[in-house]
DNA sequence: ATAACCATTTTTGCATTCAAATTGGATCCT
DNA sequence: AGGATCCAATTTGAATGCAAAAATGGTTAT
């Protein structure tokens, strides 16, 4: 298995859940679960820990991070300042082919919304967002953007909308689709942001924070 | 040593340039140098490559990433985004004091322009733009930032000044200055944008990619 | 009964070791 | 002579082993 390989592994099993957050990471026993040795489930866990993934406690072991709702609230923020970047330099650099392309995915996303389907609503609603990055031609933006939607994604995309909610977030992609095809970048970031700032409201509202209560209570 | 530390170290190596871009990192030089065995160095170049400082050759051991011009276009207008997104959060929540240091600052670098230090300039200059991240109150933002401009430091703060162009970035300053005093977020969102925009045009213009022809001609 | 202390066990962190892949060079063939 | 091929030497990637730190459990003393 490739250096690679093991990193995304372990990153899946944190973001699916598997490892829960703030669960303890006992190497030996993912290192059996891969069948791998120790040598090179530690190079992950260190990446893993550089993206906020994990959380290393010296001689200590280490644990699946756990968001907080700061944590959460902080993220949501440089998320609207990466997706408006990302709007304004798409509006400038997508193909006629490219905007065709999203067009498709919104109606097929009107179509899941009039069919009530939430799990590909969802699935077309991030087909788009990150079309809408990759139209924007930046790498280290995709990378950036890749790295904080990642710790977020269960929690955008797993609460539940309430139907007036839901309504607004259509509405919102509406306004999206236009602005690409007009092609303002200034407007599509205006427009991001909002929806992406309702999205981070709907979320802390949920409190999908991520902090065990007994963790606070350890100095009593 | 510890793990970050080791980490740091050999980062320092790459942005100081004492390991040069494109150059080859012998693991077992590097060891020795630091005095440390294979496996942490192997876990911090994991990490180094993961930042997107190291290039990881498969079975063909790393090498300081080089960066293109194309790569110095994509962080500085990354750094953009970032910074604007700072500048807004800034607004809404620095302190009085907080502004009353970066007006100190302001003053001193001020004093140096008129000194024609450069090097002092660039400090403060430096010491204000991260007070304005530290001031938005969001470590997500402050990591990914710290980890963009330490990428394209070299090429930022190293690229000569025209006068032309110097008292354009003083004057630029006095706007930062002004719209942080009076809490304008989207004025100085906008004014940090346009300032890196112009440190982007002046760096990519000196011709600061860290390409080397050779390594262009190895089909020939 | 509770708290503190000590021995045991487990787990971490790192050095060493071993196998596999790559590189460089010498040899051989055309 | 030029080029391909094979072999030695170096270097990488991963597993194992070892020392140190921390968690655990049991015992004792208050």
């Amino acid at each position: 298995m490739l250096h690679e390989e093991v990193v995304g592994r372990v990153r899946a099993m944190l973001l699916d859940g598997e490892i829960p957050p703030g669960a303890r990471i006992p190497e030996r026993d993912l290192c059996e679960k891969l069948q791998i040795s120790r040598t090179p489930l530690r190079e992950a866990l260190k990446v893993l820990a550089a993206e906020g993934l994990v959380q290393l406690l010296p001689n200590r072991g280490s644990r699946a991070a756990r968001l907080t709702d700061k944590d959460m609230r902080d993220l949501f923020e440089v998320c609207q300042g990466l997706e408006a970047l990302a709007g304004e330099l798409a509006c400038e650099r997508i193909t006629d082919a490219e905007i065709a392309e999203v067009a498709a995915v919104h109606a097929a996303m009107v179509q899941h919304y009039g069919d009530r389907d939430l799990l590909q609503y969802y699935r077309c609603n991030r087909t788009i967002h990150e079309a809408i990055i990759t139209a924007a031609g930046n790498p280290v933006l995709s990378g950036l953007y890749e790295s904080v939607t990642a710790r977020i994604r269960r929690a955008r995309y797993v609460t539940p909308m309430t139907p007036r909610r839901w309504a607004l977030a259509v509405q919102e992609h509406e306004a999206i689709l236009n602005a690409l095809q007009r092609r303002d970048g200034v407007g599509l970031s205006h427009i991001l942001r909002a929806h992406l700032r309702h999205k981070r409201e709907e979320v802390l509202q949920a409190g999908f924070a991520e902090t065990e209560p007994q963790d606070q209570a350890r100095a009593s």
